[in-house]
Formats: structure tokens, C-alpha cells, sequence
DNA sequence: ACTTTTTGATTAATCGTTTTATCTTATTGA
DNA sequence: TCAATAAGATAAAACGATTAATCAAAAAGT
């Protein structure tokens, strides 16, 4: 059986008897323009194809210029990990769809590259992405200076997740955080409390600026005080003292911005035998980054993970199909889920 | 603002004053063959590209014959479905891991084809694993054809799961259900059983002749009969009906090829006011292609998923190295879980 | 001092497409 | 009937790398 090497675009040529171009109008349905060809002309051509088993070689492909119908996916954090359930899955699930509803492939960039095992989209002197048509990035630890010279380069690029880069406008689509803290920090006020407490994750990036900027914005138009009630704060830090101490300076609710504080949160009091939310209230931020374990019924926001991913598949299309398009920007709001972990403040003791 | 162009190798030869194959030479760390570079030069060349920012386009890369650290995988079903619980997640988070650890990327190859849903690697003229420097294949409804020609193009490739293809000898790691399935069944010998029926589900291809193999083996070693207890069924057609009627023909276990039907049987038997493993027991032989629901202690077999997406991957690198290796073909043991679904058959109430 | 070897670097072909410019023939218009 | 236009097809220049074949100069061997 002879090993038949993959056949070019020129072996079809020559097998049809007609030049190279012909065959890749052929190949790409290509009518107008100055290239033309007749039906019969066609005709071989097709038959050439079939015969030799044509498929067309990508990377030339994307060389030429031509379209690849590729799209790449950058996720600054690993796509599976083994540790925690995973944050991306609602969004790929959404891109996976897209690309699939689109008739596109999906180029998932995903190895890690520095010693730190941060990410990084130009490695090895090597930019991966410019293997696809476009591309979508994901994660919470962006690297901005990279993003800058990607959308510098003229690369079609999404921004899943709101981001201010100094000197360049790129295309996003966020989720409104701010808003949806501000509603529930006022639904905590709309219940009576007056002494609220934020407790932030250290280092959370821009999602998490969001999150305390709706908190302030909340406060402010209330006329609380809030300046020393804006603390970050981890897991192992959030000790029995500390809750006893903030009860006892009158705070009746706390905003926490991820689950695992709620959860320790929640265990500390569990110990201290104080129930939730009947002595205090909690309201979560929703992450960033991971999923609830216990089955607590938080009262939380919800981000929009799924509608993110398709609208900013469809973004990157619409950038596709009209390369000189201004950046497209959108920005959706978050679900409210109103749990059980909030409550009118209990009634003073003294 | 001047939008810079993304500067490639010429234009680096150029401000270094060298040619492109010296700089080609120094972005390779190329010392031997017919080009070097000298210290000195070396030093000019790559100081231009930090001053320009030079990275090399991945897709010219492949072209000329290069390589390109990037490994394709190929799934032949969704890699992030809406409804089930991921299958192909272990596999997937072991190359991961494992491409993060030769530093190479993973181009995830997803989306979907034909009307019927069934993907294809040849899709619209175009073999899209030519992007990487080889590919690991996965899942259950392989395209025999596809694989036939992709082998045949001497691209480099490992199949995850066994296959035989006519004409060819592919790379692959697969596991072993027939000695897997047959420990199960000899499991249910040793206990006292000799009615055992085989509840197998319609369509599982090439696992499923290894399991119903592995029982055949088990069954003829016993001398006892098998052949009118093979059938393929659906949860829907698991009624309580047919429970009543293999029990009274005598039969006291089952081997399930899925757990789907191992969760019917179980529920079928609760509704019927029968005790697993009291009344019968029940192996189940893990998939293919699903995680248990319910939080039953089955008695089944596990994929060694893990270990079979670092062994794929550990014998592609080693069929980059070496290209004119003959094919790699490896076969893993699966796990056996001992559940609480098996026991000795009741006696008989004659 | 003269050949041989080694070192450093270049030239040009190649990979498989797309695309612009160009060139024939037909066809149409007046 | 002759110019103008349209249709069908081709040639050749990109695209951005790699690499085999060369070549000149310097170092080493005798």
C-alpha cells in the first residue's frame, strides 16, 4: 500500500489541469472578485478533490491570510484543575455551544509557562493565538501588558470580564458588580441594618474593586459610616476572636466577597452557637473563582457566566465579519439570589 | 500612537543587520547542523527582538516544517456537555498536566460537524490537527475512516482507548474491561453465584465487545451458560416485570455495562421491596461515558482515566522524538472498587 | 607555506495557501 | 465592423518561518 503523502493544492491543480488559484476559488466558494471559474472548470476541480482526498493545510491557511474558522480560547487560569470545582465551566460550556451553533473550532490555549506558573500568551517567543481567526480570553489574573500589545496588534480579541487598560479600547463583556453588590447591600439595609462589614479577599483585581465600590456607593447614600468597616481578610484569619470582637463593636452584617469566607464564617459561629441569620446576616459576592461546598442557602449574586460566554463568542463574529468595527463593549447584570442567610438585625441586649 | 505591525523574523535580521537564518538560528538555540552564530552576533540579534518584541508567528512555524509545541486533542463528543457530569475530565485534566509539564499547549479540537451531530477531524476541507505537532484522540464514537487516514498521512498520533483498524497499527493506551470484567464476574462465581445475567447497552462499541468478552471468558471457564443471559437494554425497558421474570427464572446477579441501568435496576428493586445485595446483586462495569448519580456503593470497575491521559501523552513526546518509532500500544489495568452490591445469592425458597 | 578543517554567516528554495495584477478570448453595444 | 466590456483563467508575489547548499575567512595540521 503505498504511503500517499497528504495532497496539496497544486496536485489538485495539476490533476484537474488548471492553475492553483482556480482550485482555491473552488475550495472556497469564491465567485466575485477578479478570480472566476466555469461550471465544467468546477466540476473537475471538485472531482479532483474527491479523488485525491483533498483536505486543506490550517496553517497555510491562516498564512495566506485566508480565514481558518478557528477561534482560540486563552484561560489565565487553569481550564482543569484537580483541586476545585471549576469557575470556567459555565463559560466554556456557553463557547463550546457558540462555537458549535457557528461551525468554528476551538483553539484552548492552555499551559502554564513562568516559574510562578502564571500564564502567559507570548511564551517561547511564540504568540499561540495567532494560530485562529480571533480570540476570547478568560481569568482573573489578566496580564495587562500582554493584553495591550495583543489588541495593539491588531488580533481580534474578547475580554471576558470588565478591564481598564491604560491607552488601548478593547472589546469586553463584564458583569456589573458593582450594581449588584449595591442591591444587596441594600436589601441588608432596606432590613434595618445600620453596621455593615465588608471582608474582601486579599488581591481579588478589578472584579473585586467592583465589589467594594458598589459596598461604598451603598453605604454613601445611606450616610453610614464606612471607612473602618472595609477590611480583607482569609480564612485562617477569621477566628472566633475576631467575630466576637465585631459583634461586640455592634456589626449585625457582614458582605463577604468569597464563599470560603462565608463558610468559615459561618463554622466560627456554628462554634460560638450563634445562628445565622437570626444573630447576624451574610451576604456573599459570589467568588471570585469558585463554587459553594456546603449546602448553606446563601443570599448571593450570581454571575452570568453562561450569557457572558455567548456574548462575547458573538462579539468576537461581529469583530470577525467587520474587521474595522469600533470595540464593542457590553456589560450585564448579575442574578440576585436571595437566600437565607439575611435577617432584620437582632434587637440590641443592653 | 504609531500601530506598530507585528514585526517578523526579516525585520529583526534587518535591524540586527543579519540574515533571517542567523536569527532563525538564535530563536531555535540552534548550535549544531550547518548555521551557528557567533556570541557576539547573538547578542545584537537578540537584543533586537526585545527591542522590537519580536514573536514568532506559530502558523509559518508549522508551515515550514518546524516545531510548534503544541499537541492536539481531539474528543469526538463535547468536552463540556450541559447535562452529564464530564467523563472526558480526568483524561484531560492528566494531559493538562502533563502538557504543562513539557511546556506545550493543547489545542482543544471541539466543535461539532454533520447534521447528526458526530464530529469529524476533516471538516469543511480542512484537517485541523495540522496546527499541532501531533494529536491524542478521544472518545467513544471514533471515526474509524478519519483515523485510518490520519495514520496514514504519518501524522503523529495516540489513541486513547483500544482499537483495531484495518490496514494499520496505530499508537494507543488503552485499558483492559476484559480482565477487568472478568475479575468482576469471577467475583460473583466465587460468592455462590451461577445465574448471572449480562445487561449490556445497546451501541458501546468497541469497550462493549470487551466487556461482554471478559464475561463470555468467565462464564465458559465456570461451565456454566451464558448465552441466553446476554442482552442489551435500556433504562426504560428495565421494568419490574422483567426483574420478576429473570428472578424467577433463577437468576441472582447482574453485570450492567452502565450505571444509568444500574440505577434503574436499583430503583425498579426498591419499588419492589428488594434488598441489594440481599436479594441480588449487582457489578457494575463503569460507563462507558458517565459518573454515578445516586451515592449507591456500587461493586464496579474504574478507568484508570488518569493514568491513560499521561500515558497518551508521555507516548506522543516520545513519538515526536522519534519519529520512525514503530507504534506505541499500551494497555492499563482497571481499578476494581469493592462496592456493597454484591453478596451471596439468597437461597433458593423452593 | 600550503592544505585541511572549523567557524560564522548568507542565499535561496520550500512549506501550502490567498490574492492582485495580467492576459486571452468571447460577448456585447453602437 | 470595431471598440468596449465581461468572462475565464493564469502567473507570480506575498505570508513568515526553516533549512540545505554554499561560501569566505580564520584556525589548525603537517
Amino acid at each position: 500500500m503505498a504511503q500517499k503523502k497528504r495532497p496539496s493544492l497544486k496536485d489538485i491543480a495539476q490533476a484537474a489541469g488548471v492553475s492553483p488559484a482556480a482550485v482555491s476559488a473552488v475550495v472556497n466558494n469564491k465567485s466575485g472578485g477578479s478570480i472566476r471559474v466555469s461550471p465544467s472548470t468546477r466540476q473537475r476541480v471538485l472531482e479532483a478533490m474527491q479523488e485525491l482526498g483533498y483536505v486543506a493545510h490550517p496553517a497555510a491557511k491562516i498564512l495566506a491570510g485566508g480565514r481558518n474558522d478557528i477561534i482560540a480560547v486563552f484561560t489565565y487560569e487553569a481550564i482543569f484543575p484537580f483541586a476545585t470545582r471549576n469557575f470556567y465551566y459555565p463559560f466554556l460550556q456557553a463557547i463550546e455551544q457558540e462555537a458549535e451553533r457557528h461551525g468554528q473550532d476551538l483553539l484552548l490555549v492552555t499551559s502554564a509557562s513562568a516559574e510562578d506558573g502564571s500564564r502567559s500568551i507570548y511564551r517561547n517567543g511564540l504568540n499561540r493565538l495567532r494560530l485562529a481567526d480571533g480570540a476570547i480570553l478568560l481569568g482573573l489574573r489578566k496580564n495587562e501588558d500582554e493584553m495591550i500589545r495583543l489588541i495593539n496588534e491588531e488580533f481580534p480579541v474578547v475580554i471576558v470580564g470588565h478591564r481598564e487598560l491604560p491607552g488601548v479600547e478593547p472589546s469586553f463583556v463584564g458583569a456589573d458588580y458593582t450594581a449588584a453588590t449595591k442591591t444587596l447591600v441594600e436589601m441588608l439595609l432596606n432590613k434595618g441594618h445600620k453596621s455593615i462589614m465588608f471582608l474582601g479577599v486579599p488581591d481579588s483585581g478589578e472584579p473585586g474593586k467592583e465589589r467594594i465600590h458598589g459596598y461604598i456607593e451603598a453605604m454613601q447614600a445611606a450616610a453610614l459610616p464606612y471607612e473602618d468597616k472595609l477590611v480583607t481578610i482569609t480564612p485562617e484569619t477569621l477566628t472566633s476572636n475576631f467575630l466576637r470582637e465585631r459583634l461586640g463593636l455592634g456589626d449585625t452584617a457582614f458582605v463577604t466577597e468569597s464563599f470560603s469566607i462565608a463558610e468559615s464564617l459561618a463554622s466560627v459561629a456554628e462554634n460560638m452557637n450563634l445562628d445565622i441569620p437570626q444573630d447576624f446576616s451574610i451576604v456573599v459576592l459570589g467568588g471570585p473563582h469558585e463554587n459553594p461546598k456546603h449546602n448553606i442557602n446563601w443570599t448571593t449574586l450570581v454571575t452570568p457566566a453562561q450569557q457572558m460566554g455567548t456574548q462575547a463568542y458573538r462579539m468576537l463574529i461581529e469583530l470577525l465579519h467587520n474587521p474595522d468595527s469600533p470595540p464593542l463593549q457590553k456589560t450585564l447584570d448579575c442574578d440576585i439570589l436571595e437566600g437565607a442567610t439575611i435577617a432584620e438585625p437582632p434587637r440590641p441586649k443592653r
